[in-house]
RNA sequence: GGAGGGGUUCCCGAGUGGCCAAAGGGAUCAGACUGUAAAUCUGACGCGAAAGCUUCGGUGGUUCGAAUCCACCCCCCUCCA
């Protein structure tokens, strides 16, 4: 390998495999290439499983070349089989139709639109497909594949050999579908790249090899590794579910949160995988925590590093205003307007009225989604792990919200800041 | 079509008439220890503040009493054709 980018790709373990890989090195140096990644709207937006392509393509930008984010607006309609074990539920088109706007905007997000010939784009394969007959489709495109590798293909193998899973046509279409993407950006605007997950190797391949038939273009492909943590538990989900990029879905603040609880046997990789730091720096960050006692930094420095990426300066500045009110020292020290801005900024929050109170604490802190289940708040009650603007309330005081949530215990005459265990913090303003 | 084995609480998986809201493990939540970490230990873990209410594929039935027995139905797996 000789281009410095796929040395860092390296360096940072972000290369899983490479299709072409004589050619790709002495290729990206010779000049701007264009490269494309996918995205399918499987949601009203990605979450953080989509975080390593989505850098990657900024990557790519930064080493000179043309991304081009593609939101899928046809193969969101059919839905990649690639190691599904089930066939999945398909989804309207109108419904598809809204994802693929919120995706586009999101994705938009990670890439640069002015950046001379490196410029990035946006496409939807739905341009390009959803004016093909199927006859069309079958002759001109179909004809290129043969089912004999197709069924061979890893990634659908299961289904296929698996007694009682299965595969719908529509499903195993899906890898013609993207590959005719691959074509068609080829043809289009001079694509030869496609970055994909590790899962799309499949996909990927399928394009190359339709690239080269249609076209007689020689095409690369490379895959990402799967992000996978120390402890085997699966990455990116936590207590609450899935990790968002859409703030709507998951605050800042959690995001942040989310970011700073890394383990420590993760957060180096983690920091080469999410952030722009060159890597000589992180391992200096690896270095001088190994010399210190206590918390390490790196964490730190990751959140704070993937929270502006994601979230912005604001979105940064929203989710360490709220850690550090919330984690180091007192509360006590926020002014009335710190508390609506808590709020604003995305700690979980709710009005309740002081007329309809509910019975039971375990009934309030359980409908404002602290905890699954009344016999959580009541554990928690019995341990102390209760905090009501600091002061600790009792599973005897269960019954007694109102004298709980008395008015003498209010900061500022309404709010009061709910803690249970050790992180998990709500908002209640009383009206 | 034939033969056999299954469907149990979020997941895996015991349980074959009362002591079963149902063993054990995992996940999860809380506590201790810590660094808002890991590991470990402790407690909780169907819902409910409680009284109590609702579960063991579905529907009926037997019984004082069923996840457990019977009938029918639905679904899954293995082997044979």
């Amino acid at each position: 390998m000789s281009s410095e980018l796929l040395k860092d790709l390296e360096a940072r373990g972000l290369i899983f495999q490479i299709a072409g890989e004589a050619e790709l090195p002495a290729w990206l140096d010779g000049g701007s290439r264009t490269l494309y990644c996918g995205f399918d709207p499987t949601a009203d937006s990605l979450h953080i499983g989509s975080l390593v392509p989505l850098l990657m393509l900024r990557r790519f930008q930064l080493a000179g070349h043309k991304p081009l984010a593609l939101v899928g607006g046809a193969t969101g309609l059919i839905g990649d089989p690639s190691f599904k074990a089930q066939e999945r539920q398909l989804n309207t088109p109108d419904v598809v139709a809204g994802w693929v706007d919120k995706i586009r905007d999101q994705v938009s997000k990670f890439i640069d639109f002015d950046a001379g010939e490196a410029s990035a784009e946006v496409v939807n394969n739905l341009d390009w497909t959803e004016d093909v007959s199927v006859l069309d489709f079958l002759r001109d495109i179909g004809k290129h594949f043969s089912v004999n590798a197709m069924i061979q293909k890893e990634s659908v193998k299961q289904r296929i050999e698996r007694e009682g899973s299965g595969i719908s046509f529509t499903e195993f279409s899906y890898m013609i579908l993207q590959s005719y993407d691959f074509a068609e950006l080829n043809k289009r605007h001079g694509c030869s790249l496609q970055i994909g997950g590790s899962d799309q190797w499949g996909n990927i391949t399928g394009g190359i090899d339709l690239t080269r038939r249609l076209h007689g273009n020689q095409a690369f492909g490379l895959t990402m590794p799967l992000i996978t943590k120390s402890d085997g538990t699966k990455f990116g989900k936590t207590e609450s579910g899935t990790v968002w990029l859409d703030p709507a879905r998951t605050s800042p603040y959690a995001f942040y949160q989310f970011w700073l609880g890394t383990a420590d046997a993760d957060v180096y990789n983690f920091l080469r995988f999410f952030t722009f730091l060159d890597v000589d720096a992180i391992a200096e960050i690896e270095r001088s925590d190994a010399e210190r006692q206590g918390r390490p930094a790196a964490q730190g420095v990751l959140a704070e590093e993937v929270t502006r990426i994601v979230h912005g300066d604001e979105g940064l500045a929203a989710a360490v205003r709220i850690t550090d009110a919330l984690f180091s020292g007192s509360f006590e020290a926020l002014s009335e307007d710190d508390f609506g801005q808590l709020r604003q900024d995305g700690l979980p929050a709710s009005t309740v009225a002081r007329a309809e109170l509910p019975e039971t604490l375990t009934q309030m802190l359980t409908e404002a989604g602290m905890a699954a289940s009344g016999k959580q708040v009541k554990d928690a009650l019995g341990r102390d792990a209760v905090l009501v603007n600091g002061v600790a309330a009792s599973w005897a005081q269960n019954a007694a919200v109102a004298d709980v949530f008395s008015q003498d215990a209010a900061r500022f005459g309404r709010f009061y800041l709910v803690r249970l265990g050790k992180k998990k913090y709500h908002l209640f303003e009383m009206v």
